[in-house]
DNA sequence: GCGTCATTTCGATGATAGTCGAAATGACGC
DNA sequence: GCGTCATTTCGACTATCATCGAAATGACGC
């Protein structure tokens, strides 16, 4: 188990390509219960093979999850990791601060 | 300018190695009036070089901002370009989900 | 069982990023 | 003006990543 300092950056890894990032947010946009492959490469319009690299390297990051159906599969974010993550970034903001300075969080 | 999502993308990027996540959380846990650059160096013990690398992909970033003083260089989290990126990720949530399902966001 | 369809794996290539020592800059006090 | 201190720039090396075509997998309907 990797340390959550390490575990989030490599979830911000994984969103710091913008192809990756439009995959997130297509699939967060989307469908609760998940979004099928066939869907973003047609929104995206990237070949298979590279759309299918960025999918592993979301859902390794444990940014997405991957649901089989049948010949399909569906993508569906992780919501909670999601949320972790974001709130990691803001986490004991301005803690160090003068108390009466609190202007910024 | 550049189009948000490549905007973000580079921020996200920027976040995505334990170091640099490391010193943007205690930037932003500092003092709100900017935490110096040697304070820096002696919490993460390493090299000068290195760390002035990683804070200038920071700052190309837009996610700090540096304030010259003297001999000292102090570095601020931009907290509304902060803000703004993790709103982005969760931008019109759920929104292609059918209308009773929403317990994602 | 066979063709088809959705998706993944493989393999090769070029580009980008991380690391750090040594030298350079630029400000300060004296 | 000089030594010192905080920080940045330079240069070189290595490692990791993105891209995509071609082949492979695995499920489905017939």
């Amino acid at each position: 188990m990797t340390a959550p300092l390490d575990r989030h950056a490599a979830q911000l890894a994984a969103l710091g390509s913008p192809i990756r990032l439009s995959i997130l947010r297509r699939v967060v946009q989307g469908d609760p219960e998940g979004t099928i492959v066939g869907e973003l490469q047609t929104q995206l319009g990237i070949p298979w093979s590279t759309l299918s690299h960025h999918l592993e390297r979301l859902t390794a990051a444990g940014l997405l999850q991957q649901r089989p159906d049948g010949r399909f599969m569906h993508y569906r974010a992780d919501y909670t990791a999601l949320r972790a993550l974001t709130d990691y970034l803001w986490e004991d903001c301005c803690k160090g601060g003068a108390p009466g300075s609190g202007r910024c969080c």
